[in-house]
DNA sequence: AGCAGTATGCTACGTACGTAACATAGCTAT
DNA sequence: ATAGCTATGTTACGTACGTAGCATACTGCT
């Protein structure tokens, strides 16, 4: 699922097979698939010769539950913690230092609306 | 592996299966407990009566690993875009924005050491 | 038409996993 | 001591998964 999330939401078996660390048989893949879409995790449509797999839930939906699910895992459930952890823990430059701290200001022009 | 670093990375079987969603039954959680040490994922040492098990990697090491592969997977691979776009797109009380961008005035300081 | 090349469909088999049931060991209260 | 509770160990069975192999269908090339 990740995979497919990772290619748009629209990825074929041989796609989805390239993206994945130490990628299973091209039939393992396929018959996972074929698994995926039964239990109604995914659905295909026809693109030309091949099946085009998408995810049956909305990119931003599965987005916002993977997001959720660090925080919970990682950062005691708190989204804010997870922030201003990754800002402390990581490595960032002085741009995208700029390029968070602009984002920070919209958010509170936005807030006041 | 999730609850185990959920519960800060020291757990009993009980304990994991309380935080999975739809948990399976205790007998299936002892049976992959014992299958993850054996595969060297998992670690467990005894507690008074019980087995608390711990993860073989570093809870910090599989924290940067988990959140590049959230990044990977939503955010095109990059932890900036990540950020700026979590900062938009989630709702941020004022005490939060203020939080973070107190943690961005601190890295920009120990940026220039 | 004939022939590769590619993509899906299907079958069979071994391994991994989820489940239930029972056995064993240690601790506690009576 | 003994009965009861709890935790781990072990076994057996059904289902899910990974793999290999072959069949079928479609496309493009000669």
């Amino acid at each position: 699922m990740d995979a497919v999330f990772a290619l748009g939401n629209r990825a074929s078996a041989e796609q989805i097979r390239a993206r994945l660390t130490n990628p299973p048989t091209d039939s393992a893949v396929r018959a996972m698939l074929a698994r995926l879409e039964k239990k109604g995790c995914l659905r295909h449509r026809y693109d030309g010769p091949r099946f085009m797999y998408s995810a049956s839930v909305s990119p931003t939906t599965a987005k916002r539950t993977a997001v959720r699910r660090l925080a919970q895992t990682f950062f005691g459930g708190s989204l804010p913690q997870m922030m201003t952890e990754l800002v402390a823990e990581e490595s960032w430059t002085e741009a995208e230092l700029d390029a968070m701290q602009a984002e920070i200001e919209r958010a509170r022009t936005e807030r006041r609306k």
